[in-house]
DNA sequence: TTAAATATGTACCAATCGGTACATTTGTGA
DNA sequence: TCACAAATGTACCGATTGGTACATATTTAA
């Protein structure tokens, strides 16, 4: 056990606040001083806790990738028809993109695109290209289980079915933050996602 | 006639700069160096001809919307078959975001998106509100006149239509930005479109 | 009880931010 | 040629940025 004075916050929980702030005004529009203040710390313990700025908004991906977007893949293997799976999926991502308690957006999705303004140090790109290529695997091994369980039709390309869903989920995200309202959003998934099954025999 | 020296650079092609730098690095991300480096201007130049950099990112948006977005909208118009019309916007748009002379993605979605950030200028927020609506409405317009025309089946809601058509181009926006191919982008744009103009009868 | 270890609070650092004062240069109209 | 108007270049402003030195407070191990 080591000795010294013990820590006055709960890592996950500042971490947390952590998050959210970055979520809400970006990578470079979230300062020390906004961190600070909604983490309830000074900059020591910051930089005593998580290491830096970079450091603490890859651990905020992290956190973010574990505890809000991995569970919502487990509406896409539960036992109701594939359709009903994919569409419990999708509303359920876009209710985590027009949440009360968080920002509205999706967060990896934003970070994504602030990556590429340049002003993106590395190893915050890495784990936010990381967070990103997360659902496209989850959705493509679905895929790719339903074809071979006979559910789904071999013609079908397991990269563009994910991808089509992923664009989707892009296009929502980017109108979440934008203000469409959740009930619009989700006639809009509905619709989305009626049309492709059409299109590939999904029933 | 006003005397005084005249000015050193284009006015136009200094703000087409500044709009690239925007678009790229956003309104926060670009710094008055970066701006006046690329515009090839020095500061007091720089605020005597635009007046700040929130004026200057005005003028930056308006000049998107004039030169680069409008322009995609004569494809909605022209004498070919509905399907055709709506595919060669959706690709046109496309192109644009997947340009190799501009930054990827739409400065438009991207602004919407910064705008949420909270550290949003007024008069910024509502130069990006008003070019994101010219899309929706120039949509809204065409299949309202496609349904009393008779080339589009009356239960369409236009409004719905539109809606989905710019919840794939937010998406392909997000994805171009991060670095997906256009022609990946394509396959899936033209997915999109089928799936759509089946759902709805449009042939 | 004491030494080492860790956390916290204050007060600071150099660098950069958006923005401007001012002297200089270059032009127009009289 | 002269007075005035406008653009440019330099050099600066206060505020904020990410980050840290240092003194103090609190803990464990000896």
């Amino acid at each position: 056990m080591s000795g010294g004075r013990q820590r006055e916050f709960c890592k996950t929980q500042a971490l947390d606040a952590a998050m959210k702030v970055f979520w809400k005004k970006g990578y470079i529009g979230a300062s020390l001083s906004h961190l600070t203040e909604a983490m309830g710390i000074n900059k020591p313990s910051l930089y005593s806790a998580y290491g830096d700025k970079e450091q603490l908004f890859v651990e905020a991906v992290n956190y973010y990738l574990d505890s809000y977007a991995k569970p919502y893949t487990r509406h896409l293997f539960e036992d109701v028809p594939l359709k009903q799976r994919i569409h419990n999926y999708m509303l359920a991502v876009l209710s985590g993109q027009c949440h009360d308690d968080t920002p509205r957006g999706c967060f990896v999705s934003l970070s994504v695109t602030e990556a590429e303004s340049g002003a993106f140090p590395d190893a915050a790109a890495e784990s936010v290209r990381h967070a990103r290529d997360f659902a496209e695997k989850s959705l493509r091994k679905l895929f790719k289980q339903e074809i071979s369980k006979g559910n789904l039709d071999s013609s079908v390309d397991p990269k563009s079915l994910a991808q089509y869903l992923l664009l989707v989920l892009h296009g929502t995200a980017a109108m979440a933050r934008g203000g469409k309202s959740k009930k619009e959003l989700e006639a809009l998934v509905k619709t989305a996602v009626d049309a492709i099954c059409n299109q590939y025999g999904i029933g």
